[in-house]
DNA sequence: GACCAACCGATTTTT
DNA sequence: TCGGTTGGTC
């Protein structure tokens, strides 16, 4: 058993304590998903389940997809029947064996956010409610973590009726679940919430999964919120064989229902678990792990554990002062590049940002040095609207019933079909009990109820719906799909589209879509990956610059991580203290130690005195975290005298040591790093090399029209090749 | 229904 | 500062 000899003692242990209630508190970097998996193989290869009665619930689906592959890999064959997947997967694939008993199809649909917030605003409307006081995606949100909170609409307290349309919310949810009843549909609460429903009203039925799933195992259990820990609860009890892995210092996730209190509270819930901590960490050197440690020894409540290392201590963490942002961005340009010269790659670099919006300046700075990064997160693939659109085509052939999807396309591209076309639809659908829009569509363009333009392009629609929709049995999804994008008229339209650029990228993801359809061989179980997988792995660059949030790094690792903007107000987050005050910071130091512990070999915090925000800039003070870090673990680096001086007077403690003043040659002011000709009046040359403030350095390939409409084409190095006004280029010979 | 100016708001984000 | 949304105009 060659798996078992790989794990030190505890991580032994977790695997094979298979009977009763387990947690185990797995520090960073301490071997989880070894952990994890080695206990599903031994489960299984010990004989004690059959794959179906194993049940291994994950958060993301890349989790899911991990633990997959790696089970697979020690047991040398398909993890076939076994029940592992993300929490949303399991409980809708439950849901639909049951369905009618809430009133549903077995092949009910699941609709996203913007779904949601469509539906939310027909209510709205009806109900005569401003959407501009009480906008339908602040109620989709309220509705959201309700179910999140385990709650039906009588369920839920009247003191959480909140003053959303002056204390209607709990109204409106209910009225919002009559219409998803109606529509065949349900949300990615429901998924879970009515699987819940339907197990308590019939024990029998909950009785059946009691039995069948011997053993559970919960990943990251500290994310669980209060449904999804109502759901294992349910399914464990009885043999209360439930393993649940975790770290409570990472929970991150509160702000959308998570509770900790769930793995803090865990041996109440199952009297007599067994406690099992890995505290081994392979990931950190000892300095790194030394940082982490003090800091989050300032949180209150949590469970005890100290992460250890064989490893050498490393060198200690830098921590730089910076003037402002844009300083900040070139010394960790600097840095990069000084890692790459000394032999070492981009992608040992991670940046790690509390918001979002802090990668801007990095950004800017890397397209002028010419640094390749990568920047992760943001819109996910089936969220893009062109893919959403194609969807809504898709889910209208396989279901003529899907409103909000008819609601979505029927004007895209444009039928000339305005509010006042599609309310006499709706009135009509509304009139007749039963009957779709899509119905309802069709009998108004029969009825000559819609006139002009829309009617003949209406009628053309319905036609070309309804060729679809018998196609939809036996053609390939991809062939499907690209015959409906070709029909519709919707390729035609991007490319007809004056924004070239952007049209060509959607028309690219369009093809993505075809492609990724090819593995489906039929529509539906197309539909059903997409509707509980937002995700498609991404193409990852191994020679960029890794930058993303910290929320999107939980679970990664990097040689070298810079954490930017360790700052108050910034890193703790202002919002979070004012929402939740002490919780708040709380959480915030956990998201502080999560970036920490990212770190293989070299941690950089940087924090800047000063920084832009919201176009304006603010006097930064530095992040309290910082004072939590261990002396002796740290090293102080200020990098302008401006900032000397500021730290210097401001007598900060730790501060001000004057370790390696300004190592950089930068500009205090960050104008341009290169001195340039102003060309402006020259004229441009062929060929000439370039510089541009946001797309950088680039070459002269061509010129197109005269005066005013003068363009350049230039081929930049970073940014590919772009066409510019001559009139408002602004570019400089480099 | 397209276009443009004014306006507002601005953590974190999975399923 | 920037970008998304809205309201007015043609």
């Amino acid at each position: 058993m060659t798996y078992l000899d790989r794990l030190n003692p505890p991580q032994k242990q977790a695997v094979q304590t298979t009977d009763g209630a387990v947690l185990v508190l797995a520090g960073a970097g301490t071997g989880k998903t070894s952990v994890l998996t080695s206990r599903l193989a031994y489960i299984l290869m010990q004989g004690f389940a059959m794959p179906n009665q194993v049940l291994a619930v994950t958060f993301t689906n890349k989790a899911a997809r991990e633990m997959t592959e790696r089970v697979e890999d020690l047991l040398q064959r398909p993890a076939a029947g076994m029940w592992m997947g993300t929490f949303h997967a399991l409980a809708a694939r439950i849901l639909r064996r049951h369905a009618e008993l809430v009133n549903r199809d077995s092949n009910f649909t699941i609709l996203d956010m913007d779904d949601q917030a469509r539906l939310l605003k027909q209510i709205l409307a009806d109900r005569g409610i401003d959407e501009k006081q009480h906008p339908a995606k602040t109620l989709v949100h309220i509705i959201s973590s309700w179910k999140d909170n385990g709650w039906l609409p009588e369920e839920v307290p009247t003191d959480h009726a909140g003053k959303f349309a002056g204390g209607r919310a709990i109204e409106l949810y209910r009225e919002y679940q009559a219409r998803l009843e109606r529509l065949n549909a349900c949300d990615f609460g429901d998924l879970l919430l009515l699987n819940l429903v339907v197990w308590k009203r019939y024990p029998d039925i909950a009785a059946r999964y009691q039995q069948q799933f011997k053993y559970i195992l919960v990943d990251e259990y500290q994310d669980t919120n209060v449904v999804q820990y109502l759901w294992l609860r349910m399914l464990a009890m009885g043999h209360g064989n439930i393993c649940v892995v975790g770290d409570d210092d990472q929970s991150i996730y509160g702000w959308r229902g998570a509770q900790v209190g769930n793995i803090l509270r865990f041996e109440k819930d199952y009297p007599g678990a067994a406690v099992i901590r890995l505290e081994q960490n392979y990931r950190s050197t000892g300095h790194i792990l030394n940082a982490a440690a003090s800091l989050i020894a300032h949180n209150e409540n949590r469970h005890d554990k100290t992460l250890w290392t064989e490893d050498d201590h490393g060198k200690p963490v830098e921590i730089h002062t910076t003037w402002d942002d844009r300083e900040e961005a070139r010394i960790v340009a600097g840095e990069v590049e000084a890692h790459v010269s000394k032999g070492g790659s981009y992608a040992d670099c991670a940046i790690l940002v509390r918001a979002a919006a802090q990668t801007r300046s990095f950004e800017e700075q890397f397209v002028q040095q010419a640094i390749p990064y990568q920047v992760v997160g943001g819109l996910k693939f089936y969220e893009r609207k062109e893919i959403r659109d194609a969807l809504a085509y898709l889910r209208l052939a396989a279901v003529p019933q899907d409103d909000l999807a008819l609601e979505r396309i029927i004007n895209t591209p444009k039928r000339g079909v305005g509010d006042g076309a599609l309310n006499t639809i709706r009135d009509r659908s509304r009139g007749l009990l039963q009957t779709s829009l899509f119905e309802a569509l069709e009998l108004c363009v029969n009825e000559g109820a819609i006139t002009g333009k829309a009617k003949t392009n209406l009628q053309d629609f319905v036609a070309m719906l309804k060729g679809w929709q018998l196609l939809v049995r036996d053609w390939p999804p991809s062939q499907l799909m690209e015959k409906i994008l070709e029909e519709s008229g919707y390729v035609q339209m991007l490319q007809e589209d004056k924004n070239k650029e952007e049209a060509k990228g959607r028309l690219d993801n369009l093809k993505e879509l075809v492609r990724a359809m090819e593995e489906y061989d039929d529509v539906p179980s197309f539909l059903e990956h997409v509707s509980l997988v937002m995700d498609v792995e991404p193409e990852e660059n191994q020679r960029a610059v890794m930058m993303m949030t910290v929320h999107a790094a939980k679970g990664l690792e990097f040689d070298t991580v810079f954490l930017p903007g360790f700052e108050e107000g910034l890193f703790p987050h202002q919002r979070s203290l004012n929402e939740t005050g002490e919780k708040g910071l709380e959480e915030e130091r956990r998201l502080a130690y999560v970036a920490i512990t990212r770190a293989r070999r070299r941690l950089v915090i940087l924090h800047a005195s000063s920084r832009r925000l919201y176009g304006s800039y603010q006097p930064s003070m530095p992040s309290r975290f910082l004072a939590e870090l261990p002396d002796d673990s740290i090293e102080y680096i200020q990098n302008t005298t401006a900032a000397m001086r500021t730290w210097g007077a401001g007598g900060q403690g730790g501060y001000g040591s004057g370790y390696g003043a300004r190592r950089s040659n930068a500009p205090l002011f960050g104008s341009a790093p290169i001195e340039m000709d102003d060309m402006a009046e020259q004229g441009y040359e062929l060929g000439s090399r370039v510089f541009h403030d946001k797309f950088g350095y680039g070459r002269i390939k061509r010129f197109e029209g005269e005066g005013n409409a003068r363009k350049i084409i230039v081929a930049f190095e970073k940014a590919g090749e772009k066409k510019l006004l001559a009139s408002l280029a602004n570019l400089r010979v480099a």
